[in-house]
DNA sequence: TCGCGCCGGCGCG
DNA sequence: TCGCGCCGGCGCG
């Protein structure tokens, strides 16, 4: 347990992985555990030890936990219903922009697009990465992956899951990126419009797609997300449009935020998941 | 001193407004006094006093604070330079929304707006409210205001101000507002996405509201920006495209926050508010 | 009661 | 060193 916090000049430093998995004892939760409450018991038992602790360190580990839930159980998903589709965890834009899934010709096209946008207006394409990529390995050129379940929380497990998207840099086609996945353990009416954003920005980027390919019937792209409570204000305010489809009347205003999902425990992760992931 | 913060059931609330004004002695600070510094040291006093006071507390009135500071000088630009333009607060959008500025006929363009688009894809028009909005009364039909300058901050003045956007409810024609500018006193790569959010939104609703009342050579929205302290990254990340402009090749690309600046004291209000207020 | 919009303190590469 | 993207705890109406 105290090896969990570091301290540095005093300051305690929480080691992430390392807490999420001893502090799990190296086990998934229940399929009904909260993670809310989960989190808060992990919460109690670092401060106990190690009171100063600060809130921010504690929020930023609780978004890393919330995620690799999620990956995990998504993860055993596609072997246990032996799906096509496959939802990856992203790194943050510095480590890897997601652009740099798709092949050669379908990335130039976004280097291309965020070039002349900057050059004609000195202005820039710019959202951070989503947490999750879905992929649709609808045929072979794709790499195959592991078909081993992972049952246990340990930093090994969690550093492949955190990699595995660098199999597909370079790989993916039009049809292979089929959505993306954004997850936050709670909203406020401010931090929710980060998905908005998100949502709004990759959506007009695959239609830049579409047009530079003249792509006419599209399969579309989907953005979902998630929380371990989602209020009524939350749906309205993500129900929010994605700006490029208002502005003339020809297209039909389309959603940001195709879907958002409450998930505080494993059930309600595989429920999300069976509405992700069709095939 | 005591009297800034009020304990409910052990749980000490800071009483926003008494706290600045009573903590600044109800003075302006010196023009070139850093806002972080005069912050920094209030936080402390208020945590000497009283050391259950959260961060999460501080937080929210650190926000206030600032706002309040950029109001007041915004007020007394607009009597100093004798402008026909002004800067005011707006309140949070469930107090009232923006488009309730505009005129009845203009306001139904968007009230039309925001059912149809509902109505066709259970898809709606959200986004928070922006802490300034920028106004150019450049006919007489608009209400005059006080020309005192405010000296003090004192409860009184900092109400006043906060309810000055009243004035203006249903009597804004299309070029009456000129622009909005949404302040924080820090920023991060995921909340500065909030300000490209918003930005965007409101130009889309903008060219929705040209496009209805076929304006050919509108005067254009601005939507500036504000922080303590700017870093490249932060430049860059806010030159984002308002989306509505990247998906057909004939508009041009144009930037959801048109300018960022840095304001960390009253100089640095004054030479903002120069090239936001230019009649 | 709850919705709004506020923001600092992270762990990591 | 700094950029990324994390999120809870507010004061107020």
């Amino acid at each position: 347990m105290s090896s969990v916090v570091e301290y540095k000049n005093g300051k305690p430093t929480i080691k992430n992985v390392e807490t999420f998995c001893s502090l799990t004892n190296f086990a998934l939760p229940r399929s009904d555990t909260s993670f809310r409450e989960l989190f808060k018991e992990i919460d109690k038992k670092v401060k106990g030890e190690h009171p100063k602790v600060t809130q921010g360190a504690l929020n930023n580990c609780h978004g890393d936990w919330y995620e690799w839930l999620i990956a995990i159980q998504a993860w055993n998903y596609r072997i246990k219903y032996q799906k096509r589709q496959l939802m990856l965890l992203l790194p943050n834009i510095s480590r890897a922009d997601l652009a740099s899934l798709y092949v050669e010709g379908l990335n130039n096209h976004l280097v291309d697009l965020r070039l002349k946008v900057e050059k004609s207006n000195n202005v820039k394409l710019i959202t951070s990465n989503p947490d999750f990529v879905i992929l649709d390995i609808d045929e072979d050129k794709l790499p195959s992956l592991d078909e081993e379940p992972i049952t246990q929380v340990t930093p090994q497990n969690i550093r492949y899951l955190e990699e595995c998207y660098k199999h597909f840099i370079g790989k993916c086609n039009f049809n292979n990126i089929v959505g993306y996945f954004s997850v936050k353990t709670s909203l406020r009416p401010d931090r929710r419009l980060q998905l908005a954003h998100e949502g709004s920005l990759l959506k007009a980027l695959y239609v830049h797609l579409q047009t530079r390919d003249w792509i006419i019937e599209p399969i579309g792209l989907k953005y979902y997300a998630a929380s371990q409570s989602v209020t009524k204000a939350d749906r309205e305010g993500l129900q929010t449009v994605a700006t490029h489809s208002i502005t003339n009347v020809q297209s039909i205003p389309q959603a940001a935020v195709d879907h958002v999902f409450s998930i505080d425990n494993i059930n309600e992760i595989e429920s999300a998941l069976s509405e992700i992931i069709i095939y």
